[in-house]
DNA sequence: TACACGATTTGTACGGCGTACACTATGGGC
DNA sequence: GCCCATAGTGTACGCCGTACAAATCGTGTA
């Protein structure tokens, strides 16, 4: 463990002109307004006003700021939710999947970010633990509700991986320009190769949506469900 | 529309001493041994024995070369089990699946290079078509079906996502040595703040086997069916 | 049959990247 | 009041993608 993690109290030397957590910032900062792609170390310098070298006082090189990157934005989300003693099992793990969907669809440099870094973080752990502890509600067994707490992940992680996949720019479009996009594109497809996608052309449009995510999460909560005991 | 799709006959000038298949040849041996952050111009061109510019007549740049690997190795996953006419819709879309994971673990560095580039190759829109038809004969509405076969394909490239994410080289290790190395990572779990992952450990470690991924995908089509009318 | 011209590959070069290394300046511990 | 660990900079190296001009090849045309 080096000074990554938390500066002792004080130290010798100059004083630091940043901490970890402004080059954190500044990473989001670049990735929001130029997308995935432009994440560097020097770009990230560059935000901060800094040379490129003062970087690597904060993290080790820029896989390792990458992998603090996906952290924070996890973190981003609303956990507190998957917890909340009020709400049903259904419900925390809806609005805590949608709140992470909104999350990542508002940080889409960061989202595809997240999809070539494990998911090893004190959050992805905590999220797992909640998960776990919902679908232990909802009457599954300790062993299925382990499984089916990877199902939600992966069904989160899926559906932003697809979704930002094909956003062009740094930044996702509102919902119903982009599914209007969508819509025109698909328009081009042959309809007698494929009838079935030209006649769900709206649908399939729409698979963008928030709508299509509710569906989706409701059908593998359904297929959960079914799975509880007694 | 350019020479990059289909050569013409015949041309004018030296013969071509490569076309693009052989290039995305290339390009898949590169990420197969060194991983999908050593894939590029220069070394593609290596593998060929060519000057990297060589590279340049059969590809626009390095992203469309990305988009070509993808589609190759979304390609190599066995499409034709999608439309058997003698399987159950169960069956086919089980069967392609557990296919496509396979495929994508063989190549994970062209799996995550999938999940930096829109699906919307021909290979991907057959795909959806034949889903859509197998989740019809299993009852659902068209709408239902398009629906359907989005969180399809968001299990499967969901899965893939979260496995290929974070294994370390540029290889898939086997399925039990990972589960084996998973397994012992996950005993450094706090087993206070974490108690049911702690004791979930060995379901948590074998999140990245088949037999999890077929269970996911069951829960899913369960999901599904139970979207059937009549 | 000879030549012109388009297609292919190469040589070279430019700007940008991550980052290693030597150096300067800062300021707490003895 | 000095020592020295530390933060930040200057500089440089080896990569990268790729633009551009020159050389070579071989078909279509004169």
């Amino acid at each position: 463990m080096s000074d990554h993690v938390n500066p002792p109290a004080r130290r010798r030397g100059p004083v630091r002109s940043l901490d970890v957590e402004r080059v954190v910032d500044a990473a989001l900062a670049v990735l929001d307004r130029g997308g995935a792609h432009t994440l560097g170390i020097r770009s990230v310098a560059a935000q901060l006003g800094v040379r490129p070298n003062a970087i690597y006082t904060y993290v080790e090189d820029l896989a390792a700021l990458e992998r603090v990157v996906v952290e924070r934005v996890l973190s981003l989300a609303d956990v507190a939710v998957l917890g909340a003693p009020t709400l049903g099992w259904r419900e925390r793990i809806t609005e805590y999947a949608i709140g992470l969907r909104r999350t990542l669809h508002a940080h889409p440099g960061a989202a595809s970010l997240l999809m070539s870094a494990p998911m090893d973080g004190v959050t992805a752990l905590t999220v797992g633990e909640l998960l776990m502890a919902a679908l232990e509600d909802a009457g599954l067994s300790p062993e299925d509700a382990a499984r089916g707490t990877y199902l939600v992940i992966v069904t989160v992680i899926g559906a932003v991986a697809l979704d930002v996949a094909e956003v062009p720019g740094p930044t996702v479009p509102p919902e119903d320009a982009w599914v209007a996009a969508r819509h025109e594109a698909l328009e081009a497809v042959d309809h007698a190769a494929l009838p079935r996608t030209a006649a769900a052309t709206p649908v399939i449009a729409a698979w963008v949506g928030e709508a299509q995510f509710r569906w989706s999460l409701g059908a593998v909560l359904d297929g959960l469900g079914g799975r509880a005991r007694a």
